[in-house]
DNA sequence: CGATTCGTTGACTGCACTCAATTTAAGTGG
DNA sequence: CCACTTAAATTGAGTGCAGTCAACGAATCG
């Protein structure tokens, strides 16, 4: 349904509400639907690796893609895990600093960088709608060193379930039921360990361990359901809900 | 000589060139001039704590502060390390998300919050150098999650060394010195094991270790002589000059 | 000069890593 | 649909890096 650009109107577009263009009257979304174009990416995909030219600013309409760096000897950390209406690029920069790989097959609403700073400048609701969202991926950012420097094994994968819990009923705009949580695992366990700092048997055994201590269900290793997230959120040592967010 | 604010010119402003004004025109600057306050905190003071009300939003001008999360049990975390020009607060958010502290004395630059809202709105120059800073706030913490993620303690306090160099020599305005920088540590052993990611012996260990392999001369603890910086950032697995800021 | 805080060093422990084997799952082609 | 292959995930055994606990030394300050 997205391979043609031209057939998608914005508002039918599932991130309208959330996205870089979510501020827009009617009139600023014309304009963005002229300049806007699509692309799909398979699971598994580069989108850009760190270093590269990056032609596009881009926003995630449907799927998933890891921000990471890797080290010369292989060692590899994700920086930012991108989901539905989270953005790729920043006006004023061609370079991307980290690799950005799909997940899972993903759609991105693209605009061509220049143009794009172009639009920035002229179109407040778009300078400010960035603003707020680079100042709550910081804010993410900074909640998740304190998971990276302080927390143990066990900790940070409570955290990271507790984390895309909460930022896929987001996307999915539902609220979190009280009782039984079904996360959707969009990274291998090797793709988690590079999230949490960790490695695939640590990671590993720290799920069974959880799933052990009745703090969560596995099905299948895609499938994790929380029966009581409120007492995973404790093992994540979240207190309510406030702060982290991957 | 900062105890007057009205004594103090935009135009003779130590940060005047690298903080949120960078762009403002002379008229702008003028506006600014009215709405700004000063105000002084002695180190080792609180400015603001997690979750509380933040009234301004304010630019460091003199003196260096850090940016931490503590979880109930006592473990701390710091998220950032904020130099002369880097802001407190944001926009829209009326409460702090981290604990804000002044490492050394510390003079702020500071507009009332709702004041500066409306600033943002009317003046694009603020607005677009504003969403510039975050950007690249954003990429420093996102290349710091790699260092607490993935490296050791000794290449822990080599990038944190190499990137305090780097940062100073950008407050200064003055290039690193191709050979011997000497850094002065704003932070103590502990704010930087809470930096780090590590515990108090471990930071001070790898010091004592970095200075027998030759890297860093230590003159008191508080000052550290770079005598090759680039051996020491390949020692930070850093390649060349490229990602890795605090 | 004594008191107190900060930093360094030492001895030992433990959590997460490494290396390796096994189990499970996911494809693939006959 | 089922053998076969390949990849992903789990589990086990042992090691090592950073943490913990504790003592000592150095710097700062009244």
């Amino acid at each position: 349904m997205f391979h043609r650009s031209s057939t998608v109107s914005c508002g039918t577009c599932p991130i309208r509400k959330r996205a870089v263009c979510a501020e827009c009257s009617s009139d600023e979304l014309d304009m963005l639907e002229q300049a806007k174009s699509y692309r799909t990416y398979p699971a598994g995909t580069t989108i850009v690796g760190a270093g590269e030219m990056l032609t596009h600013f881009s926003s995630i309409v449907i799927g998933c893609a890891t921000l990471s760096r890797t080290l010369e000897d292989g060692r590899r950390q994700n920086v930012g895990l991108l989901l539905p209406s989270d953005y790729i690029g920043r006006p004023g920069r061609s370079r991307s600093a980290f690799d950005v790989v799909a997940l899972s097959d993903t759609v991105l609403c693209r605009f061509e960088r220049t143009e794009f700073e172009k639009i920035c400048r002229t179109t407040p609701h778009i300078a400010s709608r960035l603003l707020t969202m680079t100042l709550d991926e910081l804010d993410a950012a900074r909640d998740w060193t304190v998971v990276l420097g302080r927390m143990t094994a066990r900790e940070k994968v409570a955290s990271f379930l507790v984390n895309l819990a909460r930022r896929q009923s987001r996307v999915d705009m539902a609220p979190l039921p009280e009782n039984g949580v079904t996360v959707r695992l969009p990274l291998s366990r090797e793709e988690m360990a590079n999230h949490l700092g960790l490695t695939i048997e640590t990671t590993s055994r720290q799920i069974t361990a959880l799933r052990k201590s009745g703090l969560i269900d596995t099905q299948g290793s895609r499938y994790i359901r929380i029966p009581d997230f409120e007492a995973l959120a404790i093992e994540a040592g979240d207190d309510e809900d406030g702060g982290l967010i991957v």
